[in-house]
This record gives structure tokens, sequence and C-alpha cells, in this order.
DNA sequence: ATCCTAAATGATAGTTAGTATCAGTTAGCA
DNA sequence: TGCTAACTGATACTAACTATCATTTAGGAT
């Protein structure tokens, strides 16, 4: 089987857990591993989908207690269910693609920058930031112009 | 280079319905007059709760006519109800105070700035963005000094 | 190894936020 | 003044969670 280069140093998920003082659990594991095997940025519900052996309230404790610990960003979607992904890097601001709903991480140190400027202007005293970017995506903007081919 | 724009009364929000061609009803003077005259931000709850004489539908689907017209923005707050507020300059950022959940309206040049030179490292077309800066506002910082005079 | 118990689970019921339906009402034009 | 499509609001429904609680289990103590 697949026993090659996992550069990934990062605990996984359910250590994550476990350093919260949590039992390691059957139905952790299985929430855990879905959540590292799956698709970049899922929703509660699709996981409970994928997960049908897992009771739903197990998923929903689950997946508070990543966000809790910072090892799944929630992201708020418009209309319609957040989306979590794993938190990859310690800081970090997504691109959501508006079409195929799609995410990505992005880091950069501008944005920080820009923060620190902005602090003189605001009324009281920042304590965090989300930047959110909206994008069409190369795969979406592929497509597109597969079909609109006019002009 | 702003153009006084500002200087034109505000549509109401009744009008901006108008001009979307819908009709101007009791139900819909209700709540964009309750929405100019109420508090800066507000769920959609919240209203119904102050208009018990409107339907939650008629609520509802008001808000959305002005959201989708670009009168009023939704933001979507983690844990809860979106919450909304009316749109005042064209594109603008919140922040929002963690303790109160006061919602403010900022905008930067810079911010706008950053988002050029991000696009070159950007997977994608960016066709939007949203930033919230999470604060404590100063009003809630004053009462924290109160309450925690040691240290 | 087995016992013990707090932690965890999952079925289910409840809640919250919002949408769909539809019979009755009304704006606005002819 | 009448017509009719637009609108309304009561209600039923759905989606996305959250609370409850009897049962099960992890994992330390013995």
């Amino acid at each position: 089987m697949t026993t090659e280069s996992q550069v990934r140093q990062e605990p996984s998920l359910l250590t994550t857990l476990e350093d919260l003082g949590l039992r390691k659990t059957s139905a952790r594991y299985a929430v855990t591993s879905r959540i590292e095997n799956g698709s970049d940025a899922f929703t509660a519900e699709e996981l409970c989908r994928q997960l049908p052996e897992v009771g739903r309230a197990t998923v929903y404790r689950t997946i508070r207690h990543l966000v809790d610990a910072g090892a799944l960003c929630k992201l708020p979607i418009l209309d319609g269910a957040p989306m979590y992904s794993i938190a990859r890097v310690e800081h970090h601001h997504h691109t959501i693609c508006s079409k195929c709903g799609a995410v990505g991480e992005f880091r950069h140190s501008t944005v920080e920058r820009v923060m620190r400027s902005l602090a003189k202007e605001i009324d009281g005293q920042i304590t965090g930031h989300k930047m959110e970017i909206f994008i069409t995506c190369n795969s979406c903007l592929a497509s597109e112009s597969d079909s609109s081919s006019d002009a």
C-alpha cells in the first residue's frame, strides 16, 4: 500500500482531539480520517452522509471540537451551510470559486500589513480579521470559454 | 475622487423597491422604514419581532429583494443568523465587535490595492472580495476596564 | 485481566432560520 | 370603477443544527 512520502509532520486530526484530553473512539477515528482523506472543503451534512455509521450528533460534535481547537476552519458561505476545511497554515485566508464552490487557502503578508495601517482608523481594538476572495477558478474559466465562444 | 453623489438624498429603501418594478405596499413601507429607523445591523428574525403586523414571509421576501438590489448587505456571522445592514457606500468592509455584535462600515484604499497585488498569486480570476475585522469596540473596552480594575 | 466510571455515543425530539404554498387581498392601470 | 397580476400572510415544510438521555465504551485503577 502507500507507505511513502508523507511529508506531513502535521499531527492528525485525531491527535488534535487527544491533545484536548478527549478519548480516542472509533467514531472520532471515522470522522477525522474521512475529513483527512476527503475533499478540500466540506459541509457537516456532507460528512454525515458519507458516514452513515456515525451519528449526526457525533459528527457535529467532532467538527465543533476541531474548530475550537483551530484544526478546522469554518467559513460561512452566503446562502447555505458553512463549509469546513483543514487549517493547514497558521493564519490564512480563503478563495472561494463562485461557480463551483472550490475553496483554496492563501497567505499574504501584505494583508497583514494592511491590518496594521487600518488599526489607526478603526474605532476600537482589533482582535482579528478575515478575508475572503471570490474567484472564478481556472477550471470554471475553461469550461466557460468553451461554451461561450461568441465575439 | 468622490463625485459628491453623497449629496443626493439617499433613496429610501422603498424607492429602491419601486425601482425594481415592485409595488408600494403598506407591508413594504413598514419593513423599509423600520430598517431605516432601526439599529445599524439587524437579523431577519429581529425585524420580524419588531413588525408583528407584517408576515414573516413578507419580511424575508423584502429583505431578499433589498439584498439582491444591493441596498442591503448580508453579512454571515459565524454561529448564528446573518446580519443585514444598509449599504451606505458602494464598496466597503465591516467591523464586528465580538463582545456586543455592533457592526460598523469602513473603506480603505489599501485594501483595494492589496487585492491587485494578490491577483498575481491567486489561481483563477478574482471576482470580488470581502473583509471582516473583528474588534472590541470602544464602549465594550470601557466596560471591560471598569470591571477588571486589577492588573 | 477485570472493574469502574466518567466520557462518549446515537436515536430521537426540539429549535431556529428560512422557503413554499395558496387562498384571499390590494395596487395601480385602463 | 372594475380588473387582474402582484402581493400578502397563515401555515406547512425543510434544512441545519442542538439538547436529551439511556446505553455503551475508553482507559485508568486495582
